[in-house]
DNA sequence: CTACTATATAAGTAAATAGTTATATGTTAA
DNA sequence: TTAACATATAACTATTTACTTATATAGTAG
C-alpha cells in the first residue's frame, strides 16, 4: 500500500465522529462538488436554518470547512490545508456523490440575486 | 482514482458514527492485527469488562466484527466479509498502529491457561 | 454438583448531542 | 434610517450515548 499520513488515533476519532451525523457527512460530500452558502443547504435539507448554522459550526470548529463572507452570503468550502483533509477525502471516496442533491441546488439556486 | 465501491450514505455515516469512539476505533486497530477476547481489551482500557463488552456488541451488531467461541473464551476479530470492510480498512490507513496496546496484550497473556 | 472464570445483559445515570424557537448580528437596498 | 435578508447565537428540550453496578448465562475444572 502506498504510505499514508497517520492523524492520532483521538483525533481521527473526533473527524469520524464529525462525519458520522448523516447531515453533516452529506454536507462534506455536497462541498467536495461546490463551496455552498446555509440558504442553499436549507434547499436541501429537511431541517432549520439553525441547526444547518450548528453543523457548519462544528465542521469549522474542527478546521474540516472554511467560510468566506461574500456580501450578505458566507460561502462554506472543505479546507484542503487541513491536517484531517486526506482523511476525509479517502473516505468520501466511499459514499456515493450527492447528484441529486447538487441539483435542487443547482436549480433553485437561491442565491441568483447577488449575481455572483 | 482507483474505482472505489460505494456504500449508501447513511450507513456509511452509521459506521462512521461507530468507529468515531476512542475506544471502539482503538479496539479496530488492534483487530486488525490480532484477534482479542474480551479479557485481552481489558488489559489495555481504562474501563470496566461490561463497558467493553457493549462496545463490541455495537461493532458486531454492525457486521463490522465477528466472534468466535473457543472454551470459555469468545475471540472476537474483523468481519472481512461486511460490506463495510473496504470503508473500514482505509479509514484504519490513516490511523496509528496500535503497537505499544498490542505488546502489553501479549506480554500479560490472560488466556494463557487455555494454551491457544 | 460446586466453585470459578469469561462474558453478556439489565437497569440506572450523567453527559453529550441534535434538534427546536427566539433573538441578535451583520449586510444590502429602498 | 428603515426594512428585508442571511446567518449566528442563545436557551431549552428530547434523545442518544457511554458509562456504572448488579446479575444472569455459559463453559471448565475440581
Amino acid at each position: 500500500m502506498v504510505f499514508q499520513a497517520k492523524v492520532e488515533l483521538e483525533k481521527a476519532a473526533n473527524v469520524l465522529k464529525l462525519l458520522g451525523d448523516k447531515t453533516r457527512l452529506t454536507i462534506v460530500a455536497i462541498l467536495q462538488k461546490r463551496e455552498c452558502c446555509v440558504c442553499e443547504f436549507l434547499e436541501v435539507f429537511d431541517t432549520s436554518q439553525p441547526s444547518i448554522s450548528q453543523h457548519l459550526r462544528k465542521l469549522k470548529d474542527a478546521g474540516l470547512v472554511k467560510e468566506e463572507r461574500r456580501g450578505q452570503w458566507i460561502y462554506y468550502s472543505l479546507n484542503q490545508q487541513c491536517e484531517f483533509y486526506g482523511l476525509v477525502e479517502t473516505i468520501m471516496s466511499h459514499v456515493p456523490e450527492q447528484i441529486d442533491k447538487i441539483k435542487i441546488i443547482e436549480q433553485s439556486n437561491p442565491t441568483v440575486r447577488c449575481g455572483c
